[in-house]
DNA sequence: ACTAACTATGTGGGCGCAAACACAGGGATC
DNA sequence: GATCCCTGTGTTTGCGCCCACATAGTTAGT
């Protein structure tokens, strides 16, 4: 039996004050004597009190201003997924007439300057909060330090700087996600067997995620039975096509080459190649793009590990808002499930 | 720029009526003129109105009254996280101001007797809505029957019975589990392997989740290349130790074994006699129960097929009172993602 | 023609909270 | 002692919607 929801008012009478007082040491604003402020926050503790938040957003008419930094979804699949997942969380908030103002910076995730551009325009505007995915590790540092100097709450995802300090991540443990490709691509192979790591078009110094990803490929093996594999790393230019195609047969060159484990979401480039020379050879990838899985049904990528970015985004703009409108503090660390997809799942994955 | 949001102050001012006459056009309660309610009903379309559901809730007082049937979650660590679920799901919307009242009430899942007076006893205490999960086919039709005729609204989980026509189904498509169970217990063996689907404690005719998973498990074999793989049905009984010992026997001493599927989260069962064997076979079962995740971890388990009791009756708690509250209509069929588990992305997914 | 019974519509209070506003009392200042 | 300011507190309005209630206008019944 639930005992009936107390509200402001009933706290108020109890301790024998008006509403307003209440009110006033919820939110710490104004003045209140310390006799009827402690009398109050005792009550609270008591009682347990929780304020009913849909009576919380119907009262406060405010609305937050939110800055959003990404890299341009125009260019790349897998932003663009996650710019889907934002304009949805927008408008599930604004269902439950929670309006935000989100305001939309993008960069190229290949110049630093346009980064360092963008994030100077975010902070210039001294939004109510921001969110965040931070590809470059450097640049972003700076940037981290002035917001908590002007004490402007943001949220990091995608990419993981461990110095940030902000409210929250919300991302994957790509470490983690490195062993588990290993794992699925070493699968009842034989101990002879190699396996290749592509990374396709990336800067690697610059690519946090991607390293992070290798490495955790590399341990798996390290610390596995299975010592006799061997894993060699390539990286690749898919931009021209000729010193590309070079490329692809350097690595396929690889005797006894059992496994190619792509890093990032363009699997689907070297599907296209090995379903083109008719090789066997198990593929494991990254996300739910349509080109991956044109190749993942028809059985040229057995494995997608799926990033999410579309929840990672949604759960973002959530996390924040919560944050903004109830005080809500989000945990330190979301880490999102490593989610495998196979040709007998994928279904299950689309709606 | 967003329209500042319409109210319905608003449309009453454009149809030149009062809020009263378009809140009933909007709830289609009491009588209106056909020429008033045509000019709103014509306003409300054309402005896509949607009605701000945190006002909504507030301004509802009512409290929902709302039965539970699951399996005794008592007896089954299954049913337990699903309860788990149930309670959690009340909490969060507790903390939005909604309160429902849910009634659980259990039956045992080895009796339909208990399944039909627990149906009766639902029915009698005539409740808002209905979330079950009907283990027991025929003895659940003649209920969903009075239910469709008495207008109570039900939501039915984990088990689908396609002939319920209920307000929803959430669950698996478990055809399409078995489906992926057998993807993962073959990848990578040889043609040569045979592999068993274990039955543990299970009254096989009456359970039909389990005869759907075995059909997709076979259906896998059926269609792939791998003709030449075997599969063989076994049905155990764990009560009884010495009659189980000689089972696990029977099933060991099928030639060139190189899998085991079994059909429930009773995974760790079989997982214990393979260590105690030391038997590299590969296993693939359900759901991450203690027992479980002990043997994944420690290599005994391959794979876990999550099938997230405790999200399941989450959201059909959810469900139920957006449609109650919002007159929001579910998905037919909200079908959850086949979770591929194992031991590199366990932790993820634990919290 | 007068009342009863509807029908169609308008009005107002309330949900729990936020926040603006109002105001009493007590120094401090000149 | 009048003015000003500050502190602490109470009061009120409004957020958007639901819903109970009130009422003008219409039709039917005797």
């Amino acid at each position: 039996m639930a005992q009936k929801n107390i509200r402001i008012r009933d706290i108020a009478e109890m301790a024998g004050v008006s509403e307003g007082t209440v009110d006033r040491v919820l939110h710490n604003r104004g003045k209140v004597s310390k006799a009827a402020a402690d009398k109050i926050k005792h009550i609270l503790t008591e009682i347990n009190y929780t304020p009913n938040l849909i009576a919380r957003t119907l009262g406060t008419n405010r609305t937050y201003q939110i800055t959003i930094i990404i890299p341009n979804p125009e260019f790349d699949s897998y932003w663009k997924k996650s710019f889907e997942g934002l304009m949805q969380a927008e408008l599930e908030l604004a269902q439950f007439g929670i309006t935000l103002s989100l305001d939309y910076l993008f960069y190229d995730s290949h110049r630093k300057e346009s980064f360092q551009e963008v994030t100077l325009k975010a902070f210039h505007s001294k939004p109510d909060g921001i969110l965040i995915a931070p590809q470059f590790y450097y640049a972003s540092m700076p940037f981290f330090k002035v917001l908590k100097e002007s004490r402007i709450p943001f949220i990091t995802f995608n990419t993981l700087i461990k110095e940030a300090e902000g409210l929250s991540f919300i991302g994957q443990d790509l470490f983690q996600s490195g062993k588990l490709a290993a794992e699925l691509i070493s699968l009842g192979q034989t101990n002879e067997s190699n396996f290749g790591i592509l990374h396709i078009d990336e800067d690697l110094p610059n690519s946090i995620n991607i390293l992070e990803k290798e490495r955790g490929f590399k341990n798996y093996f390290e610390s596995s039975d299975n010592i006799a594999s061997r894993v060699k790393t390539f990286s690749l230019t898919s931009s021209d096509q000729s010193e590309f195609q070079k490329q692809i047969e350097d690595v396929l060159s690889t005797p006894n080459l059992n496994g190619l484990f792509v890093s990032t979401s363009k699997t689907y480039v070297i599907a296209r190649e090995l379903e083109r020379r008719g090789l066997p050879i198990r593929l494991v990838g990254y996300d739910l793009l349509d080109e991956n899985l044109e190749y993942l049904r028809k059985g040229h990528i057995h494995f997608l590990i799926h990033q999410n970015p579309k929840r990672q985004a949604k759960l973002g703009v959530r996390s924040l808002a919560n944050y903004l409108l109830f005080e809500k503090v989000p945990p330190k660390l979301d880490l999102f499930p490593l989610e495998i997809i196979s040709r007998n799942n994928i279904d299950s994955y689309l709606n």
